[in-house]
DNA sequence: CGTTTAAATAATAGCGCTATTATATTGACG
DNA sequence: CGTCAATATAATAGCGCTATTATTTAAACG
């Protein structure tokens, strides 16, 4: 047949992986097939092979190539998590759950930063897609159109978590942040405040924040003698934008007597800069915040606020993702809305 | 319509990826290898070959598929980063950096917790090596012995980050922490402080915050006339932590004038008690801190700290990551001492 | 007990790419 | 112009695994 190169010993050798499948069936005296189907489907097996598989396994300590693997089922055991930023709290509480729930099933989480933006969020999305995830985790609800079409061209489930409202495209996890505003309105209406503001940290680039900051307006609008407004700083939340927040509101609205903030942070600065000013909290003026962070609880006064349930929204998005996995193939469009908790404590 | 494949079914077919490297090289009327090149090596392919091939791809909207690159390269363009947890602050700054830099050339991040788990540690490397990673970046420099074997065999460069002190695996990017607690002792003691207190959270566990108290309490040893102690709680930090250590240090150590604590949520919990219960900081008692977090500038009175450099540890990391595979193959041992600052604030 | 059916195992053919080697093309230079 | 080296492109042989199909073995049953 072919004697070309019959005397030459064979004209490529790459360095291998130490120990592969075929190592471990050797071992076990059985077949490469039956080894790679214990791995995925151990009940398949018999009890004998699975003890040998097991024990060959252990003797070698073999580690099973997972890219060999993805590219031969066409998909990984890869979940792409793409959040803002996980530097917020938020996020990285959510991401934590996700990374735990997940790599129980030995899914592996490939993390991205959008920073806020739909074209960075654009790359990531390519990015994740040339690993054939297993499925791909969204924030929020606002895509740019080419990630939508690379989405619905790859066929990845995917899951949008963090934000309710419009449309998702497959699974949603997440609340109505515009009824975070609302409830935050009527808190303070309940507490006898009339004049309001809303303080904002980044609110062009944080859409959801926006959304409460409408609620949040739409709701103090239906009390008849109420006013609103809103105040914003272009830089992202932090305690030094609450302080000048809040010395701003009041020398623009000095009869300001109930304040909701974008977030905790932004409050708990409020809460400082009122104590260096003399006001007082809630006598002269009730805050609320939004997120329930780790200092809220502790402030002085305490800080009433909203809880945003991020480790839910963790266990909920990783609980649609292995059903849908299971469930190998069917779109299967699921909103799931884990609400949020006002905590009301000393500062309204 | 699809002309790819034959007509005739032959027995097997499994679903593929739409559009693949051949295609590229079809459409470009090149070979599936200089398309390969031109991905990898740009500069080896003539400007006519490139000119077709970014116009093939282009048009055709190919994505790679990483998992089989990964397979035949036997190297993966992935870096798995495995943090205690992403909740923390400190490793989100961290973590979100790199993602950043190594986004850029196009290396995606696995994230694991370790939760502060040694044994957790290990799953995750395991998981990781998988992957057939470019680098892992672990935290800390204790490990157990079963992770450093894998490690050593894999022979997959090692990054440790955000501790220096003993012997690292390979590089490493962090400082001594037992440095931070000499700072923080020598800043009270120049502050005329003698009565010192380390009030720490979850010091078993978190063996920096362990270096920074003992660092803390050698070198306050080292001032005739100087007492020191640590008080501790097994709870995660908060600010609610933080206010319960200093009631107990009140009560325990009433002629205490200088604390400083395992981080910003600890003391800012101590400045809110202190309010409560008409301490006088700092003339009655100088607090300092560890992080520089978001709230620790704005505080009411500004908080004292030491700021880790978390985007210069990442920053660094990443570049170390990035040369050592340019530099494909030999292990270059390197430590990169980041430093820390301590920021005078009004609190001490 | 032989036959049918189900369960367990094995054989087989790629998945889409990279790295190596081989070949074709161009450039340098006397 | 012819030779030799450099440069650019192409052909080739897997990487280690999964999914499909084929085969063997065990269980069920009249």
């Amino acid at each position: 047949m072919d004697t070309r190169r019959s005397a030459k010993p064979t004209r490529k050798r790459r360095k291998m992986q130490r120990v592969t499948m075929m190592d471990v069936a050797a071992r076990a005296e059985v077949s490469p097939s039956t080894v790679s189907l214990y791995l995925r489907k151990p009940d398949a097996v018999s009890a004998s092979a699975s003890e040998a598989i097991a024990q060959s396994i252990e003797a070698l300590n073999y580690v099973p190539n997972l890219m060999a693997g993805g590219l031969a089922a066409a998909s990984s055991r890869a979940v792409s998590i793409i959040v803002p930023s996980v530097r917020n709290a938020f996020f990285a509480e959510t991401v934590a759950t996700m990374q735990a729930e997940l790599g129980k099933e030995r899914l592996q989480v490939l993390l991205g930063h959008t920073e806020y933006s739909e074209r960075e969020e654009e790359n990531l999305v390519r990015m994740a897609l040339s690993w054939a995830p297993a499925a791909i985790v969204l924030t929020g609800l606002s895509h740019s159109n080419a990630t939508r079409k690379l989405l619905r061209e790859s066929n990845v489930p995917v899951v949008e978590i963090w934000e309710l409202g419009s449309e998702p495209i497959e699974m949603a996890v997440g609340f109505h942040h515009e009824q975070v505003g609302r409830s935050m309105a009527a808190h303070l209406i309940q507490r006898n405040r009339r004049n309001l503001v809303f303080l904002g940290a980044r609110l062009q680039e944080d859409k959801r924040a926006t959304h409460r900051a409408e609620g949040f307006v739409e709701e103090a609008r239906k009390t008849s003698g109420a006013t609103v407004d809103i105040i914003q700083h272009p830089a992202p939340s932090s305690a030094e934008v609450g302080a000048m927040l809040l010395g701003e509101t009041m020398r623009k609205f000095p009869q300001v007597d109930g304040i909701a903030c974008s977030n905790d942070h932004v409050a708990l600065g409020v809460i400082f800069e009122c104590q260096r000013l003399g006001i007082d909290i809630p006598g002269q003026l009730s805050v609320i915040g939004f997120g329930d962070l780790s200092f809220s609880a502790a402030s002085n006064p305490s800080l009433t606020t909203i809880r945003p349930p991020g480790d839910l929204i963790g266990t909920e998005a990783a609980r649609l993702i292995l059903e849908r996995i299971a469930d190998s193939g069917e779109r299967k469009p699921t909103v799931i809305d884990t609400r949020f908790t006002l905590l009301h404590r000393q500062s309204s």
